[in-house]
DNA sequence: GTTCTTCCCCTAGAATGTCTAGGAGTATCT
DNA sequence: AGATACTCCTAGACATTCTAGGGGAAGAAC
C-alpha cells in the first residue's frame, strides 16, 4: 500500500505553506498545488485548512498579501514572505529536523532507513 | 540553544506510549518517565495528556490495563499492548518514516542532516 | 451559446489532540 | 513532622485540521 495517502499533517501545514513561499511569492491555490508537488502527491491539504492557515500566518505577520491576477487570468490573493517569515520558517525547519530526529531516536529506528 | 525541550508532539503521543510499553508493560507515570529518558530529555509529555491518551489507547483495543504495584510500593493501574497494540505500533511507525520522509523531500533537507 | 471543467476564494461548525491548572493520596526519607 | 517523589485523575481551554458546504469567473468543448 505504497501509494495511499498520509492523512495527518501533524502541525506541519505552516511550514509547508512558508517554504511553499520561499520558492516564489505565489496565491493559495498556487500554494496547494506546490505542497503536492513537492511530496510527491503524498500529502494533499484540503483548502478549508489551507485558507485558515493563511489568515493565521498573516496575522503573525510571517506572510504580506494581496489581490492580482493569476497566471490563468484569474482574481487571486498572492502571498510572500516577511522578512520575519523566513526567520519564522528557518525555525520551523530546524524545530523540525530535530524533533524528527529525536523520535527516531525514541523509536529505534535508523535516522534514513530507506 | 540546544537544549530547551521541543514544544510540539504533532500527534506522535500515541505513537510513543505504545513503543514506551513494546518495552515492558508499565504503569503511567513509566510511561512518562520512559519517554523523556528515550528522547533524553527532549520531549517532556503532561500528566494532563497522557492519561487522556492512556484511556484513549485502551478505548481503542490496543492496550490493556490492570491495578498492580509498583516498584515503589504504590497503587499503579499498569498497561501493556494488545495484539492489536503491535499492529498499531507497527502501522504507526511506518507512518510516521513515510511522513518524515516525504517532509523533509518537500523542505529539500537531506533525510539525516546530521 | 450553453455546458463543463478547472481555477480560485471563502466560512461555519465539528472533531481531535494537547495543555493548563487544578485536586488527591501514600510511601519513604530526613 | 515535614518534605519529596511517586502515582492517579478531571474539567475546561486552546489550536489545528477536516468536513461540508457556497460562490464566481475563464476557457474549452459541444
Amino acid at each position: 500500500m505504497q501509494s495511499e495517502t498520509l492523512e495527518l499533517l501533524r502541525g506541519t501545514l505552516d511550514l509547508l505553506i512558508l517554504r511553499a513561499l520561499k520558492v516564489e511569492p505565489t496565491h493559495g491555490y498556487g500554494v496547494l498545488k506546490w505542497i503536492e508537488r513537492a511530496t510527491g502527491d503524498q500529502l494533499k491539504i484540503e483548502e478549508g485548512s489551507l485558507y485558515p492557515a493563511l489568515y493565521r500566518l498573516q496575522k503573525r505577520g510571517w506572510i504580506s498579501s494581496e489581490w492580482g491576477v493569476s497566471d490563468n487570468n484569474r482574481r487571486a490573493r498572492f502571498y510572500e514572505l516577511t522578512p520575519d517569515g523566513r526567520h519564522q520558517l528557518d525555525a520551523e525547519v530546524a524545530d523540525f529536523v530535530r524533533f524528527a530526529r529525536v523520535v527516531f531516536q525514541a523509536l529505534d529506528v535508523p535516522a534514513h532507513s530507506s
